[in-house]
RNA sequence: GGGCUCGUGGUCUAGUUGGUUAUGACGUCGCCCUUACACGGCGGAGGUCGCCGGUUCGAAUCCGGCCGGGCCCA
């Protein structure tokens, strides 16, 4: 243990979180394969490496590593991989972004790398953060997606799905960004509110409403509300769609809203959703208007090569020519757009691949899971339950995993690499073997590329150690730490694929932290211009500070609101437990103490029987994830109980040099070091630096705070010490004295038995006496309060004279006025309120203050 | 429009298997520089627990409706 003198006045986060930062080694949070302890396998999420680790990562990632840090001291063997989610769109418009290219100005080759290596970048200083923040990462088991040894993954689970029948390839309507080029998923499609027109025209008779009128041409139906009596005329009817010529049939249909727009509508392939649904339930033709670029296709006829926008005006002017566009409304609606790039999506019906959603596979392991907080299990069963279509993986970009397969130019067959080839790009080599239909030699490779969904969803798979023989040796993990932003396609996928591949669920358990939302209550954002980096906190406040926000910010599972507040309040506690360290090292280390020696002084084993009780608290709310409850427990016993009562209880105490300091100077060591231990998982600089001048070892390698001290006797009395101490601190307030002023004699008569040790009588100043007889007070009156106001008024002039009279009158009548008074000679009515009797009490012949806490009487005999 | 969730002193927040004066922090006011700490201590003020109705001896907590915020979706 180091002397108190050499620790600095001033606790210095900044100095203190870097010194202990390198001197930390990685190895020391390796998961250990040959370990015997029970494993606590952690599938973190792998962020999109964007070069910033922002404060909803921070909280993420607070509390996987609080729990990280319980579970090693509570004995497991954890695994705390990081993992990076490298592909995608963002990185991709970056790249041409800061190259001022597009994606087709160089080869895909040369794309790729540009991508890569703005990746590898934007990773080194993500990890900086990860660092600084005290994350306790093992880096033995880090893995970044976009590396051949993980991709090869990814394509390994590409091939047995495909072969098991989940994934296949079909043409299907699917989300289409025509500006990216790309397939997206229902996952990647935003939503934006925008006015659009509504044209009413004459369609061979019937009056249609559309939004869309340049896909006239794909129009394949009209639809009507098989109760809508103004068409009952149609049924069965074709009809001739305007401007273009084609028959079509018309269809009822319940989903149809008679009284949106005229009550009929028109079916095209595909305007909305809503068009899928019907044209795949009356079983409608496939009519392709757009292309891939956007344009409209040679079944426009003659608005063939125009993009959408200039169709709509064309067919418009030429409905206006031919007399059948009978009016125009404007109309609110919400547009599906790209979430990247804000382009209105096309669904188009294109050759894709996708994944079957088997709903009840899904929602089997689901329930199988045990979610925290409860209630977001219900956001995946609804989103499970809503699925309607697959889900489509192909992807029309560059960087990205390639969908392993070819495909032979003389007869189509489809080809796959063996497995011991992967990875493979195939759009750069060719397979090994020869057609097996027809003995082809030459292949066309597939160029679409997989959604980075297929990437992250084997994260668990790949940090178990999946390697496509059999179960993984680690799997399932423990538990899946992540936000409530991506139930639906992280937590939905990966559920999706441990089943398909390995028939269990993922993870025993999942923690679902909630968004960060910026001080003015809403998301953060650039364009509100709320956003808090944590590198701007780290350097204000330290990753303690930090850390503890992140733990007391809000319950768990809840939204938080980032507080500036919170951050300084833990900044103190710091301040606060690093004074309580410089004073209990300093009496420890002064006299020093013996483990053996029984403890017995009252407030002693008061302060262990209420660490006891912290403890089990403690312990309780870290298994339960409730890391809120947790700090709260610990905050409060360091500063309320143990700072604040038990050390101002026993100061004097130990500055005295009698028998009776060795045991307060036990009790502070043990309480200091349990604080220590359990502060470790929330303020690990913090908690190292203190626990090194106790005991020069790391605290992050003790074993978890298992101290228990049951002492019902000590919780009782004890807490009627603090009372009665409190009591009299409030009286000396009161009375305008100094809370370390002198205080003369005080008698408590409790009902028990108490045995202080002195304490009170030391921590009041006073000659503390404590008895268990029934005072015998004597109350007597001392002075009288008058109500002026009244006496004033009555009296007038004889105000004097009647006062007088009142002072003259017995204690007995002052208790029980009589109804008259004399004043100068005159019988006067008292009035009411005139005067209180001031009461005073004496003890054996002596003037004493009394008061009364709970069954106890506290006489106060001033000096 | 749908699902989930939240609405508690000036601000943020705990608490909902229903049970005595509703938790804490920040802020605010008063007193105290007491040998760990004034980034402290002690004490005070401040709340119709969103609104309305219901169940109950009793509701912040349960039920219904309404209003408002958030997230995810349509």
């Amino acid at each position: 243990m180091v002397l108190s003198d050499q620790l600095p006045k001033n606790y210095d986060f900044a100095e203190v979180e870097e010194r202990w930062r390198k001197t930390w080694r990685d190895e020391d949070n390796y998961f250990d394969k040959t370990s015997k302890k029970p494993q606590f396998v952690i599938d973190t999420p792998p962020p999109y490496p964007t070069g910033n680790f922002h404060i909803g990562n921070a909280l993420n990632w607070c509390y996987i590593d609080f729990f990280a840090r319980y579970k090693r001291m509570k004995g497991f063997n954890v695994m705390f991989p990081q993992g990076w989610d490298c592909h995608g769109l963002p990185t991709e418009v970056k790249v041409e972004e800061i190259n001022k290219i597009t994606k087709n100005d160089v080869s895909r080759e040369v794309f790729r790398k540009m991508c890569r290596d703005l990746t590898v970048k934007n990773i080194d200083a993500m990890r900086l953060t990860l660092r600084k923040m005290a994350f306790s990462t093992d880096w033995s088991n880090e893995y970044i997606t976009m590396m051949p040894q993980y991709y090869q993954k990814t394509q390994l689970s590409f091939l047995r799905m495909l072969a098991s029948g989940y994934i296949y390839q079909s043409e299907h309507p699917v989300n289409y960004c025509t500006r990216c080029e790309t397939a997206i998923a229902f996952a990647e499609v935003a939503y934006e509110d925008r006015e659009t027109t509504l044209n009413y025209f004459d369609f061979d008779g019937v009056e249609i409403a559309t939004t869309r009128p340049e896909l006239l041409a794909a129009c394949v139906a009209v639809a009507v509300h098989p109760g809508d009596e103004r068409y009952h005329k149609l049924k069965g009817r074709t009809m001739k769609v305007p401007l273009f010529g084609h028959d079509v049939p018309v269809v009822q249909d319940e989903a149809v809203d008679p009284a949106f727009g005229s009550g009929a509508v028109m079916i095209c392939t595909f305007g909305d959703k809503q068009d899928v649904h019907w044209w795949k339930q009356h079983n409608l033709a496939l009519r392709k208007a757009i292309d891939r670029q956007g344009k409209m296709t040679d079944i426009a006829g003659k608005y063939e090569g125009l993009n959408t926008t200039e169709c709509q005006k064309a067919i418009l002017a030429d409905m206006k020519a031919q007399n059948i566009l009978n009016r125009q409304e404007k109309l609110a609606q919400r547009v599906g757009t790209c979430w990247r790039c804000k382009t209105p999506i096309e669904i188009l019906s294109e050759r894709q691949w996708f994944v079957k959603i088997k709903a009840d596979e899904i929602q089997k392991a689901a329930h199988e899971i045990t979610w925290f907080p409860g209630h977001m299990l219900r956001r995946m069963e609804n989103w499970v339950e809503q699925m309607e279509w697959d889900w489509c993986i192909s992807r029309q970009r560059i960087f990205a995993t390639p969908i392993p397969v070819w495909f032979c130019t003389k007869c189509g067959e489809m080809v796959t690499p063996d497995e011991k080839d992967l990875p493979v790009d195939p759009t750069l080599v060719q397979p090994k073997h020869p057609c097996k239909k027809c003995g082809s030699t030459s292949f066309t490779g597939e160029v679409d590329v997989l959604d980075t969904w297929m990437d992250s969803s084997i994260s668990v798979l790949n940090v178990t150690g999946w390697d496509g023989n059999g179960n993984p040796p680690f799997f399932p993990a423990q538990i899946r730490p992540q936000g409530h932003d991506i139930i639906r396609t992280w937590a939905f996928y990966t559920i999706l694929r441990s089943v398909a591949l390995t028939g269990q669920k993922p993870w025993d358990e999942i923690l679902v932290n909630g968004m960060v939302l910026g001080e003015d209550g809403f998301k953060m954002s650039k364009s509100r211009g709320n956003i808090i980096v944590p590198e701007e906190i780290l350097g204000k406040y330290g990753a303690d500070a930090l850390r503890q926000w992140g733990a007391m910010g809000a319950a768990t599972g809840s939204d938080i609101m980032f507080n500036w507040n919170d951050v300084v309040a833990a900044s103190r506690f710091q301040t606060k437990m690093w004074n309580i360290t410089k004073f209990a090292l300093m009496q420890i280390g002064k006299g020093g103490f013996d483990e053996n020696e029984p403890v017995t002084a009252l407030a002693d084993r008061w302060l262990l029987v209420r660490l006891s009780d912290t403890v089990g608290q403690v312990s309780a709310a870290m298994d339960a994830y409730q890391f809120d409850v947790a700090l709260k427990a610990i905050r409060e016993f360091a500063w309320d109980v143990l700072a604040d009562n038990y050390i101002e209880l026993v100061k004097g105490r130990l500055y005295q040099q009698d028998a009776s300091r060795r045991s307060a100077c036990l009790v502070l060591r043990t309480a200091f070091d349990a604080l220590c231990r359990m502060l470790a998982p929330f303020t690990p600089y913090f908690a190292e630096e203190c626990y090194s001048y106790l005991k020069g070892e790391s605290v992050h390698a003790q074993p978890w705070v298992t101290f228990t001290y049951d002492d019902e006797a000590a919780r009782q009395e004890g807490n009627l010490l603090v009372q009665v101490v409190a009591g009299i601190r409030k009286y000396k307030h009161d009375a305008g004295l100094a809370l370390n002023a002198p205080l003369g004699k005080v008698t408590i008569y409790s009902p028990h038995t108490v045995n202080d040790e002195g304490d009170t009588g030391r921590a009041l100043n006073a000659d503390v006496h404590w008895r268990t007889d029934v005072a015998k007070l004597d109350r007597v009156i001392t002075d009288i309060d008058f109500n002026r106001s009244v006496v004033g008024k009555t009296f007038r002039r004889d105000a004097q004279a009647f006062m007088d009279a009142v002072k003259a009158l017995s204690p007995e009548q002052l208790e029980k006025p009589p109804k008259t008074i004399n004043v100068n000679g005159v019988e006067t009515e008292i009035p009411a309120d005139a005067f209180t009797p001031k009461f005073s009490y004496m003890e054996e012949g002596a003037k004493v203050d009394v008061l009364t806490i709970g069954d106890i009487i506290v006489t106060i005999a001033k000096k």
